[in-house]
RNA sequence: GGGCGCAUAGCUCAGCGGUAGAGCACUACCUUGACAUGGUAGGGGUCACAGGUUCGAUCCCUGUUGCGCCCACCA
């Protein structure tokens, strides 16, 4: 016996752990399926369940398990991410916490101990995962710090180093000082800033009397300017081109050189040129072979050793001491740079150099992790040359092999293939991938497999075993999940699983990582495997809350998705997310929506519990050919075009449609007539048509148990086992459903429909005459044809029950005075209630109805009195408005002598 | 500055060259033997604006306005 309400929270564990228990979710290798292979985009092992977590992963689920249906050997390979950055935050807050650095510990310590708490604390997302419903295959997951993927990460790294892909560069890189690490481009975000300009005077050589002024926003930067810039066609400034002018601060000597990078509009016109720490300065200094060189350190503070090594060479020609103030200079040692941006200007304003000062709105660069501003910074890092493995990705999407869906982001992938950029892949962290490089004592690179065959390439080198120290960097956390797709089915090695998941058929995600990681894949794919890593790339919205703003933990406005499985199920909270999510489309969401979503879950339920009440238990020799009933007929047509209907719509990556066509089938063809035409049907025994009905009952209702098991698994398992339909846990591998139509499904179908017309048009009628329910009305039928007199017969009972009718009788001579008129099809129906309504509101009605039905008319009129489209039109649209108008008339027309009628009397 | 998306009922969104749809919300009535987390019926839209193409435009094209996003940019 079901219980009266389906109470999520006391069996969804239970039955995830027996699922989890009976396998029911493992890729079969060995079998003959056909494989259907998805990757989940690993969470970070520091990361919990977020709303996007939980839109990403039920679709992911939605989609695996409708192919498991269908038959395919489907791994949804489940696994985490070892997030460098992130992780290592997390455990240094720890340590903070007890008082210790993990500078103190050392880097072994320290590895230990994120390991430790990667143990203790790690699986949180994944028991969370486990909570929405996934159906991943946990036998096989895969964490990218785990041996295998480690090997893996070794391999690629050797193998494009040894290709001259992967390279070492001096270059500018993003530098995070709070991390004391490079990060990549797509790690940085620009803010908008309220700032100010400085305008400040540079002495001109030979001519102190004179100053060129330069407009900058970052002073603490002046003591590494090398140049000021100013555009070959300034007129204002041709003439200096070639001079000198003196810094400020220290008196070198820097040239006054002419770059197209100058914008005259911009500023003074003049730019000063600090390659150490601008992008922009550094590309004009190497084409000028500026010297370049960091006044700032790792942690952003003011540094003056390179700047010393540099002025060691200069001649002394270049230094004025009238102009220098080493006793300043030196006091900045160690200074941040908002401090030394400070006392630099007031130095300046004191020694009469400043200028100007002015407010000034600008763009920032900020670390996206963390939040600190971003310092350019000259350093040597390892690089991939991302522009190498571009081609094969392009072309693949370019040939629809990889196809993004929306198609749209197919554009914004070619735009940054187009433009992309080398990617630094070292981070200064001690979590992660160590570098496979050593160095000789002359600095000499060795890359190898291990530490080694690092040794034996040494010993060839130098002509005598020669000790080697390791690279202390380690790989950005994205070069390790690049390789994900392959890594995790075993890759180097040729395992089975490699041979039979790759490619996998699709991946699902959002477009805030198509870069950072769909297109790394795409790269390391086709560069290492030769094919694509997966057919199809589903790119979701993103989850908003109610007002349409993103979550986010400083607005408090997120939704915690645990929270909601808690409140209302997780079929709820995966039902809702499949409905609302529509193709290229961002989702708001909040608790109403899943409440109300949730009226589905329970809708069904009780569907199915007065199936239960009612005697209907599957029959499976039952065959939907074999059907006789209209009744019968009909919702085994409905429930074959639903499922066309829904198969397609899961083709075609239309989780909105799904859910809505499946909404409807249940609610407002089950529910709503099925189930209520059966039940003068079920009350009695003895009628031979209940055993047919029963039998379709059960089958109807286990087809929409199957329909619906990939989006609301937990309540369709349930319902399955109860039915009797198979064991517990089985329905995940029970086929997917099957379109059989009846025999003349099309004859019961119009006859079904006819029936539901005549009752929603009484109905109709009595509610807009304030007819209450309570009371039955005779009806009273006139020009009715024999094939409906026939379906009326048959249908008497459903008709009388459903729409409050006391008898259905054929006219027999004239009709009753006063009664009121309703015209279905070619019958009038007539409810002799002269005295009980209104005789004047009748009035009314009829009047709406027939100015309506007028207006139609007209319309549909006008239209095919116009030349032009009867001549121009498609023959068929003009016929389908001919019949149109002739239905139109008609309907008129009997509304027009009802009316007449009622006049009358 | 470059690019992209969106604009349809009070709200959230489908849709589509040929009679404007759903869910929620709203109104009225109903405790009818699965479900009041329900049932029945109903009101509500110049499909942002202006042109164009077409027999016909909410739909296709162009422009305008408003909203959102991405990329670039520390003078």
């Amino acid at each position: 016996m079901l219980n009266k309400t389906f109470d999520p929270a006391a069996i969804e564990g239970h039955l995830y752990a027996l699922w989890e228990s009976q396998q029911a979710f493992s890729a079969r290798p060995q079998g003959e399926k056909k494989p259907f292979t998805i990757m989940i985009p690993p969470p970070n092992v520091t990361g919990t369940l977020h709303m996007g977590h939980a839109l990403t992963m039920t679709l992911q689920d939605m989609l695996i398990r409708w192919r498991r249906m269908q038959g395919y050997d489907t791994l949804w390979q489940p696994g985490t991410d070892h997030a460098g950055i992130a992780t290592q935050m997390v455990v240094e807050r720890h340590l903070a916490a007890e008082g210790q650095i993990r500078q103190a510990m050392g880097r072994e310590a320290f590895i230990q101990r994120v390991w430790q708490w990667k143990e203790e604390s790690g699986g949180g997302i994944t028991r969370q995962l486990r909570r929405l419903g996934a159906s991943l295959d946990w036998s096989r997951e895969r964490f990218t710090m785990d041996e295998g993927l480690s090997q893996a990460v070794r391999e690629v790294f050797v193998s494009l180093y040894r290709e001259g892909i992967i390279y070492r560069d001096r270059r500018l890189v993003n530098w995070d000082p709070a991390f004391r690490s490079a990060i990549s481009d797509l790690e940085v975000e620009s803010k908008e800033i309220a700032g100010h300009l400085w305008t400040i005077r540079y002495p001109l050589e030979g001519e102190e009397s004179l100053s060129i002024m330069v407009a900058t926003t970052r002073p603490e930067t002046m003591l590494g300017d090398t140049a000021v810039a100013v555009h070959p066609k300034d007129a204002r400034y041709t003439a200096f081109i070639g001079r000198f002018v003196r810094l400020p601060l220290t008196g070198r000597r820097i040239p006054i050189i002419a770059d197209d990078y100058s914008d005259p509009e911009k500023g003074t016109g003049v730019v000063k040129i600090t390659p150490a720490h601008d992008f922009n300065d550094f590309e004009v200094g190497r084409r000028h072979g500026l010297p370049m060189f960091s006044v700032l350190d790792e942690e952003a503070c003011i540094t003056l050793e390179e700047l010393e090594d540099f002025e060691a060479q200069e001649s002394q020609e270049n230094k004025v001491d009238g102009l220098s103030d080493p006793g300043f200079v030196r006091s900045l040692v160690g200074v941040s740079r908002e401090k030394a941006r400070k006392a630099i200007v007031a130095w300046l304003e004191e020694k009469g150099w400043l200028e100007k000062i002015e407010p000034h709105k600008h763009q920032v660069p900020h670390a996206v992790r963390g939040g600190t501003v971003i310092e350019p910074r000259l350093t040597t890092q390892w690089y991939c040359d991302a522009q190498k493995l571009t081609p094969a990705a392009v072309e693949a999407v370019t040939t629809r092999r990889t196809a993004f869906i929306p198609k749209q982001w197919e554009n914004t992938f070619f735009a940054w293939m187009r433009d992309i950029q080398p990617w630094c892949i070292s981070r200064q962290l001690w979590w992660g991938h160590r570098i496979p490089a050593w160095y000789g004592p002359d600095g000499h690179i060795f890359v190898a497999y291990d530490e080694a065959e690092a040794l034996e390439q040494a010993a060839s080198h130098y002509g005598q075993s020669t000790p080697l120290t390791r690279d202390e960097d380690v790989l950005d956390t994205w070069f390790s999940s690049a390789l994900w797709p392959f890594s995790t089915l075993g890759w180097p090695k040729k395992t089975p699983e490699l041979a039979r998941y790759y490619p996998t058929d699709v991946l699902v995600t959002g477009f805030d990582i198509i870069f950072f990681w769909v297109a790394r894949m795409m790269m390391m794919g086709h560069h290492f495997m030769d094919d694509v890593p997966f057919r199809h790339v589903f790119i979701h919205g993103l989850v908003r809350d109610e007002h349409g703003q993103k979550m986010s933990k400083s607005k408090g406005n997120g939704i915690d998705p645990l929270e909601l499985i808690e409140e209302y199920g997780a079929d709820a909270l995966r039902f809702t997310i499949c409905a609302l999510t529509g193709v290229g489309r961002d989702i708001k969401l909040s608790h109403k929506r899943v409440e109300n979503y949730r009226t589905f879950i329970t809708k069904l339920w009780n569907a199915a519990r007065f199936c239960e009440m009612n005697g209907v238990v599957p029959q499976p020799d039952f065959k939907p050919e074999q059907a006789q009933s209209a009744l019968c007929r009909w919702i085994l047509a409905e429930l074959g075009s639903t499922i066309c209907e829904a198969t397609k719509a899961l083709e075609n990556y239309r989780f909105d449609d799904y859910a809505s066509i499946c909404y409807r089938f249940v609610w407002n063809r089950f529910c709503d007539w099925f189930l209520e035409f059966a039940k003068p049907i079920f009350t009695e025994e003895s009628s031979p048509e209940v055993t047919e009905l029963r039998a379709v009952a059960a089958y109807v209702l286990g087809g929409v148990l199957r329909l619906l098991q990939p989006v609301i698994p937990f309540v369709t398992d349930t319902l399955w086992h109860s039915f009797g339909f198979g064991p517990q846990a089985s329905l995940i591998n029970t086929a997917w459903v099957e379109a059989i139509f009846p025999p003349q499904a099309e004859e019961a179908c119009a006859e079904c429909e006819h029936i539901i017309r005549m009752i929603t048009d009484i109905r109709a009628v009595r509610s807009e005459l304030n007819i209450p329910p309570a009371r039955l009305v005779p009806v009273i039928c006139r020009d009715v044809n024999p094939c409906t007199q026939a379906r009326i017969a048959r249908w008497e009972k459903a008709i009388l029950r459903m729409a409050r009718v006391s008898e259905i009788t054929p006219l027999k001579g004239e009709a009753p005075r006063g009664a009121i008129q309703l015209v279905v099809n070619e019958a009038t129906l007539l409810l002799p209630l002269a005295g009980v309504v209104d005789i004047e509101a009748e009035k009314a009605r009829l009047h709406k109805e027939h100015a309506k039905a007028l207006e139609e008319v007209q319309k549909t009129a006008k239209k095919l009195e116009n030349e032009n489209f009867v001549s121009r039109a498609h023959p068929d649209i003009v016929q389908e408005m001919r019949d149109r108008l002739k239905n139109q008339q008609n309907v008129c027309e009997q509304l027009k002598t009802a009316l007449a009628r009622l006049q009358a009397c």
